[in-house]
DNA sequence: CCAAAAGTGTTGAAGTTACACCCATGC
DNA sequence: GCATGGGTGTAACTTCAACACTTTTGG
């Protein structure tokens, strides 16, 4: 018994998604800017929106990052539900709501996504609920629209929990990436310093990283050796029951 | 503006609960049972029913563990989102949930949570939507209601997950317990055998038990030692950034 | 030749694994 | 007195943490 065959939004359910990225310094999460109208509230948001009722959750986060990035088959993991009846209390919010929702009265529930991109392969766009997106170094995010606040702090510590088990880092480098950029990754994923030979030697012994023949160029200071990830060994180890990249 | 003041229930989004007990040998799960109705699928079920709108998730969740068990302030962590829109597959559960919902074909994603209660606490109660509900051990779980199967496992997986890093595992047994169970606990969750010695060793290492002057009573064999949980020195421990429990 | 980041080994302490026998009780 | 689970120690091995200097490049 089908009802319609035009796919519906789900006005009590949404998706938001905390894209990280690393531009090969410190981890950064992609906003969107809501502009102006906001006055007095937060200006920036995660990129999220209502789901279709013949979607599931995952490719509701899709569609999301693919309307926003342009970006598809990217590292995605599901940080949870966020429900809090009051979780548009800001005056600033519910005015945006109603600019852009056709229930926004409604009461909502959320599933927050995050995901992993590299930032070279991200293009841009401006959606239809964003007037412009962009990197914003996650360590001067202060406040954020809604309870999205929150859903970062959340993510970030899953994040922080899964990269220690799994070595899901690599999908914020580029195919090709050095020693260091990959060391300070791992420490502004973690927020803590990790010592550089302890680091370098766990990550070889560990094998998930192969030396390729080709060294940095144009820096002023010892051109560094590039690696890529081994993916191979890392399913090999993976299924070996190892499961500790405790760093 | 505020449009209705008695709460209502929200057609698009449910908790179901996963609520682990311990029987001082073996890990269980307490389920539903959906009686004759439903021919031919599975009669088990988790605990779960819609949301309403004025209550969050976790209230959502206390409040459904309260109506089935009769128990309140038990630990609560929460799964995740499930929500295809499929998961309402088999004829057996579309007929149910006629059986018992206002809006039996709408779109429900459902926010999974587990809990861990101590099994003498428990007083089962017949509820709305169950003729009964029981323990079933979850080694001998094969197929569930709805998308509940599955639930479980993600479940099962972040429980096991968690008790590596927090021993929220004494909310599982007694006041009261001896060594011999917490193993046994902890075998059962993890699903793999853990050496008697190194096991004693490590949690009396540790400190967070604190031994009773009590025995066992009438048992056909050396009576063993009782413990209880110091619970203030896991949270001095957890304080100094201790987070590894890993067993 | 100077500034900047790359790269490299050793040592002591702590933790982990594997393993076998005697003990106290109820029946 | 016997069946049942309770309780205990040690040695080999692995892992972890702390630490400082030389090298190579561009400017």
């Amino acid at each position: 018994m089908q009802k319609k065959v035009i796919p519906e939004l789900n006005p009590n359910v949404s998706v938001d998604c905390v894209i990280f990225g690393f531009d090969l310094d410190k981890l950064t999460v992609l906003l969107i800017d809501r502009g102006q109208q906001t006055q007095g509230g937060p200006r920036l948001a995660l990129p999220g929106n209502l789901i279709y009722n013949d979607e599931n959750l995952d490719q509701a986060a899709n569609r999301i990052l693919n309307e926003l990035a342009g970006i598809n088959n990217i590292y995605l993991e599901q940080v949870g539900a966020f429900g809090d009846p009051n979780r548009i209390c800001k005056e600033a919010d519910k005015e945006w709501l109603q600019s852009i929702r056709a229930e926004p009265e409604a009461r909502v529930i959320t599933v927050a996504y995050y995901s992993l991109v590299k930032m070279a392969d991200y293009a841009p766009r401006a959606s239809s609920f964003a007037k412009t997106a962009g990197w914003a170094p996650v360590t001067q995010i202060f406040e954020l629209a809604f309870d999205h606040y929150e859903i970062l702090q959340v993510a970030k510590d899953k994040l922080r929990q899964k990269i220690k088990i799994q070595p899901i880092g690599f999908n914020l480098l580029p195919e090709k990436f050095t020693l260091s950029q990959l060391h300070k990754l791992y420490e502004s994923i973690l927020e803590k310093p990790l010592d550089k030979r302890n680091f370098r030697r766990k990550v070889q012994k560990l094998g998930i990283v192969t030396p390729l023949k080709e060294k940095q160029q144009g820096v002023p200071h010892k051109p560094s050796r590039l690696y890529k990830f081994n993916e191979e060994k890392y399913e090999a180890l993976s299924k070996n029951g190892y499961d500790n990249f405790d760093f």
